[in-house]
DNA sequence: TTTACTATGTTGCATACCGCACATACAAAG
DNA sequence: CTTTGTATGTGCGGTATGCAACATAGTAAA
C-alpha cells in the first residue's frame, strides 16, 4: 500500500534529463506534509521549494475580511514556489496542504542556480508554469459562470488526478473554504452527488465512485485544465530535451 | 494631444538596456489598435507579439455557451503573448482590443530568440509574467466574492491606470462581457457611480472624475494588483539589470 | 427635420447563494 | 456505555444577480 517515496513520482523531476537530475538529487530532501499545515504566507521569502510526490498543495488567497478562495492546486505534476524563478522573490499567496503525503523539498538557491542554466530544466519550469496560469484562468472563469455543484465536481476531479486513489481525506467545511462557499452549499451539491450515486463520503472522506459522470457533471473548466496540462507536459520520463 | 508614438511609451521596451533594446528596434513595427480587433483567438499559433503603448488589451475566455470573463488585461505596462516563451507556443485565450490606440508589434521568433538568451530581457519578462499572474489570481478571488460596483471600480481602475487620460470609450454593454455580468448589472453600479459624481458617462464615454473616491468603493483587488506590478515592474527606465 | 439605430434606464420575476440557527449522526475518548 | 466533539443535514429569510421585455434618450445618417 504505502508506496517508497522516490523523487521520480514527481513528474517534472521525472522529466528531468539525468544530467540535471544528479545534480539536485543529494539536495532533494524528502519531507512529510501534513493537512492543513502552511507552507507559504503571502509576501514571505521564498527558502525553499517543493516537489509533491503523494501530497496535494493548495494555493489561496485570503481575504481581508477573512473569506478566502483557492487559486489553484499543485500535486505531483508541478513545483510550489514558482515566484522564485519568475522573479518574484516573495510569495504571492497562501499555500496549505490539502492531502497529506510526501514532497521532496529543495533550497531556493540551488533550484534558482540551475534554472540560471537556461537549459531544459529551464523549459520545463516555464513549461509547467504556463500549465498554471491556464489553472488561475479558469477559476477565474469558473468562479464566474459555474454553479457550486459544477465547481465541487471539477474541484475532486482535479485533486484525484493529483493523487493514486480515487479516495480524498477532506471535510465538506474545508472544500467549501477552498472554493469560497458556504458549507452548507457544499452539503447540499455533495448529497445530491452522493444520492446519484457518484461520490460517498463520511466525516472527511469521499470515495469517487463514478468518474466518468462526475466529467459529465463537471462545467468545461476541468476538462480545459486537464487538456492543457496534458498538452504542455506530457509524460516525458527524462527527456525534456 | 496625440502623442508620437514611440517604443519607449511601453514600461517593458522602455526599462531594457539600450543593447538590447537596439537589436529589436529596427524589428518594431507600429501599429493601429481598434477597438474590438481581436489579435488571437484561443489555440492559434503565435506570430507576434505585440507591446502597447496607447491601447489596452483584454485577455478574456469565451465559453462554450458564449458567456465570457475577463482574464487580465494588458497595456503600456506589459507584453500581449507571453505564452510564446512561456513555452506554450499557442495561445490560450482571446485577445481583443478594449481602447483604441497603437503597439508595436514583434516578430515572435526574434523575441524568442532574444529570450533565450537568458539576460536582462528574460528576467524582465518573467517579472512581468509574474505580475499577470497575480492580476489573474485576483481575478478569480474577485469574481467569487466581490460585487459588480465593486468589480466595476477595479476595472475602471485598472484601465485608466493604463492609459495617460481619465476617460475611457467603452460602452456598458462592452464593460458586462469583459466582467462576465449583464448589462444592466452594470448600468445599475455605474448609474450609482454618476450619481454620486464619482464618473460620467454618455453613450460609451466614461470619465473618472473623482478616483480617490472610486478606490474607496472598489474592492481590495485593484491595490493588490497594482501594488504587485509597482513591486515587480518599477519604471526602470533602462536599467534592468 | 425626420428616421433609424444604438446606448442607457426601468421593472417584474426566478433563482442561486449567503447568513443564521439548529437538528442529527457518527466517532473517538473516557 | 456514555460523553463529547466534529461532521453533516435542513429550514428560513434576505439579497444579488440572472433572464426577459420594454421604455427612453441621445446620435448619426437620410
Amino acid at each position: 500500500m504505502a508506496i517508497l517515496p522516490n523523487p521520480k513520482q514527481n513528474h517534472l523531476l521525472d522529466a528531468l534529463l539525468s544530467t540535471e537530475f544528479d545534480r539536485l538529487l543529494t539536495d532533494l530532501e524528502l519531507v512529510k506534509m501534513a493537512l492543513g499545515e502552511v507552507l507559504y504566507e503571502p509576501g514571505g521569502v521564498l527558502e525553499h521549494v517543493y516537489f509533491p510526490t503523494s501530497c496535494i498543495i493548495s494555493l489561496l488567497y485570503v481575504m481581508e475580511n477573512g473569506a478566502s478562495a483557492e487559486i489553484a492546486v499543485v500535486g505531483n505534476e508541478g513545483i510550489l514556489g514558482i515566484s522564485l524563478f519568475m522573479g518574484g522573490e516573495t510569495t504571492s499567496s497562501r499555500a496549505v496542504v490539502q492531502s497529506a503525503g510526501y514532497a521532496y523539498k529543495l533550497n531556493a538557491q540551488l533550484l534558482k542556480n540551475e534554472f540560471n542554466r537556461a537549459g531544459p530544466l529551464q523549459r520545463l519550469l516555464l513549461r509547467y508554469t504556463q500549465a498554471l496560469i491556464t489553472q488561475m484562468a479558469q477559476t477565474a472563469v469558473c468562479n464566474r459562470h459555474h454553479s457550486v455543484e459544477q465547481q465541487l465536481c471539477r474541484w475532486l476531479l482535479l485533486s484525484i488526478d493529483r493523487l493514486a486513489t480515487d479516495e480524498l481525506t477532506m471535510t465538506q467545511e474545508l472544500i467549501a473554504n477552498m472554493l469560497g462557499v458556504r458549507r452548507e452549499g457544499v452539503t447540499e451539491a455533495a448529497g445530491k452527488l452522493q444520492r446519484d450515486g457518484l461520490i460517498n463520503y463520511s466525516r472527511g472522506h469521499i470515495t469517487v465512485l463514478n468518474r466518468p459522470a462526475l466529467e459529465k457533471r463537471s462545467c468545461e473548466c476541468y476538462q480545459v485544465v486537464k487538456t492543457e496540462f496534458d498538452r504542455l507536459l506530457p509524460a516525458v520520463h527524462g527527456i525534456a530535451k
